[in-house]
DNA sequence: AACCTGTTTGACACCGGTGTCAAACAGGTT
DNA sequence: AACCTGTTTGACACCGGTGTCAAACAGGTT
C-alpha cells in the first residue's frame, strides 16, 4: 500500500506541500502554469489524498451517519439507497449505526457513537427525528443533522414529504370508488405524521361532504403486526368497512393477511390501501394501491443537504436560516382497490 | 468541541504522551501505579482516544465496510443487524458501499471506494461473494475482506449456511408430506450457492428412491420477478406441480404471487416453500414454509472474523489459514406447505 | 562499590494533510 | 529608479495520535 503522498506530488512538479494542497482544494491565488504542473504531477504519479489526514487537519471527516430504527424495512432501504448515491457523488462515507429507539440510553449511544466515529452529521430517521432529547443533545455538540420525516418542531433541516396531502388524495380516490365506510389504521400516535395523516382522511371526508365512521378508526403503529392487529379490530365491526386505508404500506400488508386468512377476497369483498410505496406492495397479490412517497429523493436531497451544510455551501435559492423540503406523493392505483359495489 | 487530547491526560499525570499511549493501548512494560495515575485522570478528564488520530500513526482505520448489490432487501437487511451488531461491540464503524454488480466498471469503482475510505477491510455478501476479479484486486492491494455466502474457492474466510443440507431436508419434508411432483426453481447460474441448493434437491430424491421430475426444474435468479416467472412456467406443465420450492424465499414468494394472480389455493391447491426466512415471509398469506438461515449470525460471525483478522488476534481454535464456518438451516413450518392428497 | 540485566520511561520523528503568516514576486504608478 | 499594492508562494507549526530508540531506573550479583 505504498501511496503516493502530497510530498510525492511536491517533489515532482517543484513546489511546496501548501501549493499542491491549494490546488488540490481548488483555492484561488495559484498561477495558473503552476496548478497546471501540480495536476500535470497528480495524475501522473496517480495521487489521490489521504481522507484521514485531511480530517485530523481540518478537524471534519468525509462521514455522515444514517442512525435508524425504523421497523420497515423496505422503507428504510429505498432512503438508503438514495443517501448512499448522494454520499457517492460527494466522495462522502456513509456510516451506518442501527439503535434502539426504546432504549433508555439511547442518546448516550449516538453520543458515544459519534465520538467514536467522529461522523460531520447526521441523518435522523423517523421515529429518530421526532426525539428532542436527541436533538437537543446534537445541537449542544454542535453536531450538524438533518430530519426525515415529518416536521414536528421549527428544528433544523428536514426533507419528507406531504402525508396529510397523500392522506387527502387517498381518501378522496376511495370515496370516488364509492366507499362509504372507510376503515382507518391510524399511525403510532409518537410520529408527528400520524396526525397529519389523521388530519388528511378527515379532510378528504368534509370536502366530500361525508361523516367520518369515526367507529372504523383504529390504532396502529406503523408495523406489520399492528396493521394485523388494526384489520382484526375492524373486520369485526358490523357494518364492516368496505376498504381498509393503513397509514403505510407496511400496515397495509398486515390488513391484507388478516383479511386473507379469514377468507375475505381481495379486493372483491375488501379493498386495501396504504402510504409509501415501498417494496413489498408489489410483492404480494394483490399488488397495493398505495401513495409513492419518493423515499429515493427524499433520501437523497437529505443527505446533498447534510453534505451543503458540511461544506458551507449555499443551499438552494432559500434565504431561509433552514430547508424544509416537502415532496408530494403520487397515488398508484394497483389491484387491491375496487369500485364498492353495495 | 473542545475534547480531551492526550496531552491534557499526560500532563494531568505527570507521564509523557507515549506513557498515555500505552496505558491506553494496553501494552505491557508499564509500571502498575503509573498505570493506575494514567488512568484516574482519563477518568477524570473524560478522554477518549481520537479515531483518525489513531487511524493516521497506525495507518490502520476503525472503519469496515458492507459492499452489497443483493436484490432481496430483507436478505440485506437481517445481515446488516448481525454485521452492525458485530461492529458496534468492538468499536468500529461500518460504511455502506451499494453497487451495482452488472458494471462494467465495478472493481475501479470498489477500488476507488476504499482509497476514499480507507476501510481496513470489506464484508462481500452475493454475488460480490464469488467475483473472482473482485477478489484478485483486494488481494493485490492487501485489503482483508470476509465473504459471505457460499464458498465457492478456497479464498479468504469465508461465513454461510449449509445450503446444499437445507434444500436436501426441505425437499425431505415435502416428500414427506406426499409430493411426488416438485417444482424446483434454481438460483442464479452464477452463484454458486445455486448448483449446491439443486446437488441437495437432487440427492433427497435420490434417498427416498424418487425420480426428479425434469420437466419441473426452472430457472430462477434469485430476484421476486424471476419467481413469477419461473412459477409461470411451472403452473402451465401437466401435470402441475404439486408445490414449488423455490431456492430462496424472495422467489417462493414471486411464485405465491403468480399462483394467487391464477386463483389457485395455497396451500390447498399448491404447497410452496423457499429457503432464507426473510421478513416477508411471514408478512404474506399464507406464511411461507422455508428453511431459516441464521442471516443475523452469519453477520455476526463474518464481521467478528473480520476484525480479529485486523487486530491480529486469533480466530477461533482453528489452525487452519483461514476460516470457513458454514451454519445449518433450520426447517420453519407455516402454513404455505401441505400433505398431498390425490 | 562496581557491574549487569531487564524494566520503565520519555524525546523525537513521523503518519498525511491544512492554517497562518511573512517573504518574494509581478505589474503599475509616481 | 523608487515606491506601492495585490498576488503567489513556502516555512513552519499543528491536528492527535504511535513507533523507535536510547536513557534512566530498579534490583540483584560479584
Amino acid at each position: 500500500m505504498a501511496s503516493v503522498t502530497i510530498m510525492d506530488v511536491a517533489r515532482k512538479a517543484g513546489v511546496s506541500k501548501k501549493t499542491v494542497s491549494r490546488v488540490i482544494n481548488n483555492e484561488a491565488n495559484v498561477r495558473p502554469q503552476t496548478k497546471e504542473k501540480v495536476q500535470t504531477a497528480i495524475e501522473e504519479l496517480g495521487f489521490k489524498r489521504n481522507p484521514l489526514g485531511m480530517a485530523l487537519a481540518k478537524n471534519r471527516s468525509l462521514f455522515i451517519a444514517l442512525l435508524a430504527d425504523n421497523p420497515s424495512p423496505g422503507y428504510l432501504m429505498n432512503l438508503q439507497k438514495g443517501i448512499l448515491q448522494a454520499c457517492t457523488e460527494e466522495h462522502m462515507g456513509l456510516f451506518l449505526y442501527d439503535c434502539q429507539y426504546r432504549s433508555p440510553s439511547l442518546v448516550e449511544e449516538i453520543q458515544t457513537f459519534v465520538e467514536n466515529t467522529l461522523a460531520d452529521g447526521l441523518i435522523l430517521v423517523p421515529p429518530l427525528s421526532d426525539k428532542i432529547e436527541l436533538l437537543d443533545m446534537l445541537d449542544s455538540k454542535g453536531v450538524s443533522y438533518v430530519r426525515i420525516g415529518p416536521k414536528d418542531t421549527k428544528r433544523g433541516d428536514f426533507v419528507g414529504s406531504n402525508t396529510a396531502k397523500a392522506a387527502f388524495d387517498m381518501t378522496e380516490y376511495l370515496i370516488k370508488l364509492k366507499h362509504r365506510h372507510i376503515g382507518f389504521i391510524l399511525g403510532h400516535p409518537d410520529q408527528a405524521s400520524s396526525k397529519r395523516t389523521e388530519k388528511g382522511f378527515r379532510d378528504a371526508h368534509a370536502k366530500a361532504g361525508i361523516p367520518v365512521d369515526e367507529s372504523l378508526i383504529a390504532q396502529g403503529y406503523y408495523t406489520h403486526q399492528s396493521g394485523v392487529d388494526a384489520a382484526m379490530t375492524l373486520l369485526n365491526k358490523t357494518p364492516r368497512p368496505t376498504v381498509i386505508f393503513a397509514s403505510n404500506d407496511e400496515m397495509a400488508v398486515g390488513a391484507l393477511c388478516e383479511a386473507q386468512s379469514r377468507g375475505i377476497k381481495v379486493p372483491e369483498e375488501l379493498s386495501i390501501a396504504g402510504i409509501d410505496d415501498i417494496s413489498i406492495t408489489t410483492k404480494v397479490w394483490p399488488n397495493i394501491t398505495t401513495m409513492r412517497q419518493p423515499l429515493n429523493s427524499i433520501g437523497y436531497t437529505a443527505a446533498s443537504i447534510l453534505i451543503r451544510r458540511l461544506q458551507k455551501k449555499p443551499i438552494g435559492p432559500s434565504e431561509e436560516a433552514f430547508v424544509n423540503q416537502l415532496y408530494d406523493c403520487e397515488l398508484v392505483i394497483r389491484q387491491s382497490t375496487k369500485t364498492f359495489v353495495g
